[in-house]
DNA sequence: GATTAGGCTTCG
């Protein structure tokens, strides 16, 4: 008996990756994707029943405006009050949790009050109960407005499904005899998912006085500054076809939880606004529990909504009440406003300008100049900000070759901060701009006669009329449109023509963390360091990953990212015997199976073997028999290929084995130039199961598909004798074996900041390392090569953000069986830099 | 520990 690889039949490439790379699970047994889940005393403490990646954070150490995507807090519920319904239909109700293991019980952090809100309010109501330990991740931070009168923590936490909230109850024992299954196994008893009946007004029917739900149609805004308070405010006028307006006030200390608004004409839905009288009118602020989703205005543009919640309950009738929106706004006029280019600029004029930052400079403590381009040109001269060349963060290069596309804008006051923390490469629009003709000096006018005096550029102060400075991420529909603005001015100017470098980095987008890279400077320098090079499609540009994963395929991509993970992580698990006519994949057979094989056969050949036949030298061979040295009923049998030349030297001969064991093989084939393992169980020398090796070339060992081979007798290669290539192909052909070749077979998870692909490196993949994979199994040295390349490619246990950057070529196809259709994505036509470079 | 802003142009 012997151990028979896996096969896997494949229908495509990609399909095999499903079977290999099984995603990690995380530890314990819970899954991801309920919002509440019980966990159980007697499978070990919480934290190992977690996700490996969360870690407890103490209610002291909470602070309003850090993201906790990977942290929980641990609370006894010491009170919970019945639910009660909002004034947007749906329950909320509110607990006070006590931290047991705080170090300071007396404190007044050692409370917190905890508000559920929505659906989840279904899922816990009856779940959860006085004295339950829970563990709550992916919850908000608010202030609490009771903290003064109940003297609890000054914070609250805020938790629904909008935000991702997960609840794990502690339960101390299962109770119920009922959560047994009939097959005696314990199962964890989970409430069941209700969807929640958002109800929304239509603003004409608004009242005082109550938390409602809307949805509407952005006609002014205000993108969130910093208010004088603690909070970033934004104010949002909303309209809808009912023809009425509701301005909102909304706050929050963190501003991305403000909505993502980028121009007028969007369309919004806000949960939980409370409607309150002023100025002898209704206005809204955001209520507890307030999310906002915001969709592109554009009729037809993809549902996908900007926010920061993690999940979100989206209906068909969702959608259709936004496209509905849509199609109402861009009918009424008053709503819709044209954008504006630099070309089309008027003096005196306020607009909004969506552009590229160059440059950027501190002038004086008043102000901030922003050198940035939309790839159309100003007509007339432009007023450009004297200013010391070292003081501008920014690539020279950039600026220099931009110089004639290049606008300078100069930022005041309030807005300074926002300024400063913008980083150059990013995709902005300024708002509510103020195009200035510079004041004539009358004592001296211009020394040219029909000079046009200089347009200048002014964010002022304040935010009336919503000025202010957006940061647009790479993949919205006005960047887009902004690159091909940029690109084309690129290619029509003469001097960049060739110079395609440029318009990659600049096309690159990237994470706003990324201060460092994001420097047009520091992007060239990677981009010459780049730790994997293209072979061909330099001409295309890059394509954000955001971009790639919006698209359908058959496509082809370039990208410029980081390669954050690769698997397997074992390299000698990246090896496997591909069979190109089954399109079959299997896993190259480990010594041990082998081992295993190779036993089985003898012990069967030393009951049945025919001395008449093992003794006889045939025509084309001489034969040699020993007993093994420590099996006394083992015999090895050892065939020598007759050359029609003189005798050859046995790193160039050909040899027939039987009876051999692993250790022998390896043995012998470091000897001989080829080794063939036989057996001569039958009549004539035959070749054994293709679960061994049917040849050993030069070390290499070859094998055969189970499913394309049909093995002929030895004596079949008789006439190699006469033709006298002993290739391996050859050889194959007349033993009518279905040669597999070894692939690397990898996945890699690349990053650019605007999203995570995997990509799927497997038949260029010995391009890719210049390393060959059948190779790579014999060879120690090359084994180390390939380490150091993946090192390098994605250094251990660095963080992701200091890897280098890789440029490759990656093309999309769909491809599973039948109705499981997906997307996937190969990598093609890249290769690694040489060593030295890397 | 409540306040912030509550659209409606700077003045460089």
């Amino acid at each position: 008996m012997h151990t028979r690889a896996v096969v896997f039949n494949i229908v495509s490439p990609s399909y095999f990756l499903d079977i290999i790379f099984i995603p990690s699970s995380p530890r314990g047994s819970i899954g991801l994707t309920m919002p509440f889940q019980q966990l159980r005393e007697f499978d070990g403490p919480i934290e190992a029943q977690l996700p490996s990646h969360m870690q407890r954070i103490e209610f002291e150490k909470l602070q309003l405006f850090s993201a906790y995507d990977d942290k929980y807090v641990e609370g006894t519920i010491l009170m919970k009050y019945p639910p009660h319904e909002l004034g947007t239909g749906e329950k909320a109700f509110k607990m006070v949790l006590e931290e047991s293991t705080t170090q300071q019980p007396m404190s007044n952090l050692s409370t917190i009050n905890t508000f559920v809100f929505g659906k989840l309010v279904d899922e816990c109501e009856h779940t959860l109960k006085q004295g339950d330990k829970v563990v709550l991740s992916k919850f908000q931070v608010t202030k609490s407005a009771s903290a003064s009168k109940d003297g609890r923590h000054r914070l609250q936490l805020e938790l629904s499904e909008e935000m991702g909230t997960m609840v794990f109850v502690y339960a101390k024992s299962v109770k119920e005899p009922a959560a047994v299954s009939n097959v005696g196994l314990p199962i964890i008893e989970r409430p069941k998912l209700r969807m929640h009946d958002y109800t929304y007004v239509p603003l004409n029917k608004i009242k005082g006085g109550v938390t409602i739900n809307v949805y509407g149609v952005v006609k002014f805004f205000k993108p969130p500054y910093r208010s004088r308070g603690t909070d970033f405010s934004s104010t949002v006028t909303i309209v809808d076809p009912s023809n009425a307006r509701l301005n909102c006030v909304l706050f929050n200390g963190n501003a991305d939880l403000l909505p993502k608004i980028y121009k007028v004409g969007d369309v919004v839905r806000f949960h939980r606004i409370k409607i309150q009288e002023f100025n002898k009118g209704l206005q809204a602020i955001n209520a507890p529990g307030f999310s906002a989703l915001t969709f592109d205005g554009t009729p037809g543009a993809p549902l996908k909504p900007r926010t920061t919640s993690r999940s979100y309950q989206f209906t068909s009738t969702d959608q259709r009440t936004v496209e509905e929106l849509r199609r109402w706004g861009n009918a009424d006029l008053s709503i819709h406003q044209p954008t504006t280019k630099l070309s089309e600029v008027k003096p005196a004029e306020y607009f909004d300008l969506t552009c590229q930052l160059i440059a950027k400079a501190q002038v004086d403590r008043s102000a901030v100049l922003l050198k940035v381009w939309d790839g159309t040109k100003y007509p007339h001269p432009l007023w450009q900000v004297p200013v010391d060349e070292n003081t501008l963060e920014g690539d020279p290069a950039d600026i220099h070759r931009l110089s004639n596309l290049a606008m300078d804008v100069l930022v005041y006051d309030n807005h300074i901060g926002a300024a400063n923390s913008l980083q150059v490469g990013m995709y902005l629009t300024i708002h509510n701009l103020h195009a200035k003709l510079a004041t004539l000096s009358t004592e001296k006018p211009s020394s040219s006669h029909e000079a046009m005096p200089e347009m200048e550029f002014h964010l002022h102060g304040g935010t009336s009329y919503g000025r202010g400075i957006t940061v647009l991420p790479g993949d919205c529909s006005d960047v887009q449109r902004l690159k091909q603005s940029l690109e084309s001015a690129l290619s029509a100017d003469q001097d960049s023509l060739g110079d395609l470098s440029l318009l990659d980095k600049l096309n690159t987008s990237k994470r706003p963390s990324e201060s460092e890279a994001s420097s047009a400077a520091t992007i060239q320098r990677c981009q010459q360091e780049s730790a994997t090079v293209i072979t061909a499609h330099q001409h295309i540009r890059t394509t954000p990953i955001q971009e790639i994963l919006d698209q359908t395929p058959p496509q082809k991509y370039r990208i410029r990212a980081k390669l954050v993970n690769y698997e397997p992580r074992a390299l000698h698990q990246s090896v496997k015997l591909y069979c190109p006519k089954c399109r079959s994949l299997q896993e190259v057979p480990n010594d041990d199976d082998i081992d295993t094989a190779l036993r089985g056969l003898y012990n069967l050949g030393c009951m049945t073997v025919d001395p008449a036949i093992q003794s006889h030298d045939a025509l084309w061979y001489n034969t040699a028999t020993w007993e093994a040295e420590e099996e006394r009923r083992r015999r090895i049998t050892v065939h020598f290929v007759k050359t029609s030349e003189a005798p050859s030297a046995p790193e160039h001969s050909t040899i027939l084995v039987e009876g051999v064991s692993l250790s022998e093989l390896y043995r012998l084939s470091e000897r001989f130039g080829r080794v063939i393992p036989t057996s001569s169980r039958t009549e004539c020398l035959s070749l054994n199961d293709l679960s061994i090796p049917f040849l050993i070339e030069d070390r290499k060992w070859h094998y055969g598909c189970k499913n394309c081979s049909h093995p002929q007798p030895v004596n079949a290669l008789q006439p190699l004798l006469q033709s006298g290539t002993w290739e391996s192909s050859a050889i194959a052909e007349v033993l009518g074996v279905q040669l597999l070749s070894y692939v690397f077979v990898m996945k890699f998870t690349y990053d650019d900041g605007s999203g995570f692909l995997d990509a799927l490196l497997w038949n260029e993949a010995e391009s890719f390392f210049g390393i060959s994979a059948a190779d790579v199994m014999i060879d120690d040295v090359l084994q180390e090569k390939l380490m150091r390349i993946m090192d390098t490619l994605c250094p251990p246990r660095a963080n992701p953000d200091d890897g280098p950057w890789l440029e490759c070529c990656v093309k999309s196809y769909y491809a599973g069986d039948g109705s499981e259709q997906k997307t996937y994505y190969q990598i093609f036509d890249t290769v690694v830099a040489e060593a030295e470079d890397i």
